[in-house]
DNA sequence: CTGTGTGCAAAGCATTTGCACTATG
DNA sequence: CATAGTGCAAATGCTTTGCACACAG
């Protein structure tokens, strides 16, 4: 739990336009997104906040994640295991990394290698996609899947059932 | 449905360790995917497998197609909405593309084009990122996300909700 | 023949929704 | 105060599982 202040300024700025109130509720769970480099799902938040005393139901989280992905301020991933997770957006530049995802045990890494030619590269190709069909790009997605150190053959968990649900799940 | 002959030979030999019987069922599953550049899902299929006279269990559906993609023939693909999709893994370089989605109606293109360039920086990250990490990579998945025209901010389908299921599921 | 494959119905789960209640602005 | 936000419980919809039967090798 590496911690970092929330960015209350310009992120509920660009809330005034998704929500009319902000409660503590919300509060909380953009505080656990910002605190973290971590990929959480829905059912992690819930249950952090529990850790942290909060009594706030899955069903507000459900929501209020829907709010912050509206309002562009965390990012929707579709993590292999079915469920959905969300990771916060840091500012543009700061922030941007891709994703090496195990399809053994779900762990998912951010890593930040290539950034000048991935950047320029995906630059490249928003625009002659954008022309060339007429889409609005608002976001790219660059991850690699393979098996991580324990999954892969010889590794410590090689053929045998990947771990329990909230093992690999994160970073 | 442009046609395409199904590969039965290498990939037969493919799925020689991950079955023991190949049955007409398994090779109808087989057939729509290699049929189409569409992504399907499991219930896509169903229906094609209906219209096509075959009375194929949803449930064998499931487990063909996670047959399928144990055996490499076949790519899972996480659509924005909820459901997975398939995709058959035609030989590597013939087929090399990478997928647009519209995050508003579900629809997913295949672009082939910074093929050069990309297969260069994929390669070159996969060395990296199999080296630093020690993982063992066996795929990657480059997406970019945005609205199409019709969903975009003044296209037909904008502001209003997204069109029924069969409609833009596809390409 | 002998398991492997299949279908049906029921179970599992993440996510969504309806509704009455609470608290923010 | 009026309305947006919240929690609970029930509903949804995709996917998985248990089990008895069918068929490929």
């Amino acid at each position: 739990m590496a911690a970092k202040r929330p960015r209350p300024h310009q992120d509920k700025e660009a809330l005034k336009d998704h929500c009319a109130r902000w409660t503590g509720a919300r509060q909380e769970v953009f505080d656990v997104l910002v605190k973290t480099e971590q990929h959480l799902s829905a059912q992690d938040i819930h249950h952090q906040c529990q850790a942290a005393n909060s009594d706030i139901g899955l069903t507000t989280i459900y929501r209020t994640l829907d709010l912050l992905d509206k309002a562009g301020l965390v990012r929707k991933v579709h993590s292999g295991d079915g469920r959905v997770r969300f990771e916060y957006r840091r500012s543009a530049h700061a922030d941007h990394h891709h994703h090496l995802m195990c399809s053994g045990c779900g762990q998912i890494l951010n890593y930040r290698d290539f950034e000048q030619e991935e950047l320029e590269l995906v630059r490249r190709t928003e625009d002659v996609l954008a022309r060339k069909h007429g889409y609005l790009i608002r976001d790219h997605n660059i991850e690699f899947i393979g098996l991580c150190p324990e999954c892969r053959p010889g590794g410590r968990r090689s053929v045998i059932a990947p771990e329990g649900p909230d093992a690999g799940t994160n970073t």
